[in-house]
DNA sequence: AGAATAGTGTCTGTAAGACATTATGAC
DNA sequence: GTCATAATGTCTTACAGACACTATTCT
């Protein structure tokens, strides 16, 4: 593979690659895990398995694997087939937390890991059907703010998740994935709740929510409740311009 | 290595690794860029090297290393040597920008960047002796809103830096370490304006500042000026506890 | 005095927080 | 009717933006 190229004014580049030692560092294995949260019953929850093999058998554990070079994925590819893997649901976008390479984080070897994160609708995840993986015996959803001692460093990878979603709940669309397609005021306020660790006023939070994305009425309401008015159901349209 | 332990009732985890075939998956290589960057003459600058070899020999990149697996420097500590190696600058914090993992983004082979930055205080570079590095045979200090095509997906890795500082400056003790220990209320100012790319009304910042940061007079004066009232000295002391 | 930069005071409009009130369903 | 939840109105306070003004140095 000769990849020489000339400039502008001519000179040679003589980009060759082809008699490079691809083996003059050794590498570290790299894996990509995936949180997988939810917000139901007024709870945010992960996704966790109990690993069955060494290390950390029997321990709860994000999903994840290692990357799979010969398929040639990149890191968020990888991250969006676990997901499918794991929950079933695909075509939802995953976002990259934070990458961990502590020299001992596995007892096995030197393990770089690349963690991402999925927000997912509830109500999806409860039709399909979760299929703990090849290396899993249990899955369980729990809630992020008790959470056991876990695998490698997870308990970290969970923390930092956390600041994470605060963080970005309030300048993102974030909270909407974790929504279906329609949906109440009450249930978005819910999310941000959630997500945020506090109760939040109604009137003020939709005033604020009207001015940061655009939202519509759908016309329909929601659908036999157990007590109460029926409230409207809303649709995302999209996050308003005010970020500029 | 047998690190099998017993859970509280006494059952054997059989955590045994040392049979794991660590050549089960064939691995990546791992690099280590870091963005050093600082404000200087009213702008962000960046510092770049100039490729001596292939590939991209010849074009301009941030500087960056292997992992070097042997010396068992966890992702954090390479970004900081390299930093050393690049500025003579040491005890700075470095931060984790992204990941970059997409399957062609080196032409040799597989390679995943973890992509670090620091950011330093333009007086202490001065100080210093700028070396380039082994693989570079020049260095240069360019505007972020001005680099040319890089190597690599460089201008990607700085284009995403850009929007990290523009949303890190104002919730964070980022600003400050652009900074000498001792700065004036200008220099501050001027390091905000260049990092939000717009200018601010002197009063209305001073007034946010001392809401979000304690900021200490030191007492001291700037030392001559070439025209002007002098200006006081400040001091950082910390970041107020504002965002609980 | 005049130029240049440092530093302060104050007005105004917008947004956030708190809370009161009304609306609409089920029983 | 009562209960429970949805939805709206309004008052107060805090903060952001804009700008006018004063202060201190050098030439």
């Amino acid at each position: 593979m000769n990849i020489s190229k000339k400039t502008a004014e001519g000179h040679e580049l003589l980009d060759d690659v082809s008699n490079y030692d691809k083996d003059a560092y050794e590498k570290p294995s790299v894996t990509v895990d995936i949180c997988i949260c939810t917000v139901d019953e007024g709870e945010l929850k992960i996704l966790m398995i109990k690993r069955k093999n060494p290390p950390f058998r029997g321990k709860w554990a994000s999903p994840g694997g290692f990357l799979e070079i010969p398929k040639k994925e990149s890191l968020e590819k990888t991250a969006l087939r676990e997901l499918k893997e794991e929950t079933g649901v695909k075509g939802i976008s995953v976002h990259q937390l934070y990458t961990y390479g502590d020299v001992n984080r596995d007892p096995r070897m030197r393990v770089i890991t690349v963690a991402y994160y999925a927000c997912v609708d509830s109500s999806v995840i409860k039709a399909q059907n979760i299929k703990a993986a090849d290396d899993a015996s249990e899955y369980c959803w729990m809630n992020i703010k008790d959470v056991p001692k876990l695998a490698f460093d997870h308990n970290k990878i969970l923390s930092d998740l956390y600041v994470r979603l605060q963080g970005r709940v309030t300048y993102s669309d974030l909270a909407f994935q974790f929504l279906p397609e329609e949906f109440t005021w009450t249930e978005l306020q819910t999310v941000f709740e959630v997500i945020l660790d506090r109760k939040l006023i109604a009137p003020n939070f939709r005033r604020k929510i009207l001015g940061l994305y655009d939202i519509e009425e759908t016309g329909k309401m929601s659908e036999a409740p157990t007590k109460g008015r029926p409230s409207k159901l809303l649709r995302f349209k999209g996050v308003k311009d005010v970020f500029s």
